[in-house]
DNA sequence: CTATGGCTTTGAGCGCGCGCGAACGCAAAC
DNA sequence: GTTTGCGTTCGCGCGCGCTCAAAGCCATAG
């Protein structure tokens, strides 16, 4: 099961405009199918990104991972958990750069949970904000479509930013 | 007045879930201080872009823009409204080659309106899945922040996919 | 028993989308 | 006169991964 799986179906749970409820975030991290000792195919497929870029987020420093006797990448729960964290704030657009260094901080130990919870707050008002856009820019769009060959009447036109967009 | 400061104003009026009305629309638009004959200048400031991204635009042929006796660019309204949509549609994330292709539309006529409204249609609902997306980065982020640090007890470190972030 | 295809490894290099910077010139303004 | 603002062009940079190359292991197929 794709991670694009998950979030296809978590959506549909959501619904448009549904409350976002404990089991909703639980589905999200439904991890029936995360068993111990994944190949980077299978790793890959669950969260929906490229072996390449596993390999990226390795050599990033984001994530360490075994190999097996013929040099194969072993990724054991630990390592699955950290990616489908990562991979959850990469689609939420935290940078690379920001990433490593939280990594950073979890590697180096509970004394910097304070500012680990830092980044996260941040983080988190930096989505809020661009949903607040995107929700701006979803009704500038959805207003341009309902005026679009509607009525063209001199009012709306001339309300209309762009009338002959 | 930048594109940055209207946006501002308008997420404070549209506060945390208030509804979208059509005077938010309308403030996004506001075009009080889009007189004729504006200068690259003028325009960055109120669009919140730089004077590279504008000749950028003008390059890719987004937009033609008229010279005074200087060479200096002069910004009609039809201009400016144009790159109002332009940067409307950019800042929700329509890339730079649709954009080009509508604009394409627009300057082919009238006969190109069903096609245009396709276009907005699709990128309407690349917002809205945009935005679910987000909302649930966004619930997830709350969780990890919830739980981070509070309640350690096994029940949530169980539940938690990376009590260990 | 080979072979053919498919997976993996490493490393280096490429590509894209989107602008930004640097360099240089010209005209107006202080 | 020198600072400011605009013009153009060429090239660079960044974030993020993908592609390509060379090589090895495994399975299924002829």
């Amino acid at each position: 099961m794709a991670t694009d799986d998950l979030m296809t179906r978590a959506l549909e749970m959501v619904g448009d405009d549904g409350p976002l409820s404990v089991e909703v975030i639980h589905s999200l991290t439904d991890l029936a199918d995360v068993h111990e000792s994944m190949t980077i195919a299978e790793v890959a497929d669950l969260l929906d990104i490229t072996p390449h870029t596993l390999r990226y987020y390795e050599r990033a420093g984001l994530v360490e991972v075994a190999r097996d006797s013929q040099g194969h990448r072993v990724y054991d729960a630990a390592a699955v958990r950290r990616l489908v964290f990562l991979t959850r704030m990469r689609l939420s657009g935290m940078p690379m750069r920001d990433l490593q260094h939280y990594i950073a901080l979890v590697d180096a130990g509970q004394d910097t949970v304070p500012e680990r919870l830092d980044m996260l707050l941040e983080h988190r008002d930096i989505i809020r904000r661009r949903i607040r856009e995107l929700t701006l820019s979803l009704a500038a769009t959805e207003y341009k479509i309902a005026t679009y060959g509607g009525s063209t009447g001199p009012d709306v036109a001339a309300l209309d930013t762009a009338a002959d967009l």
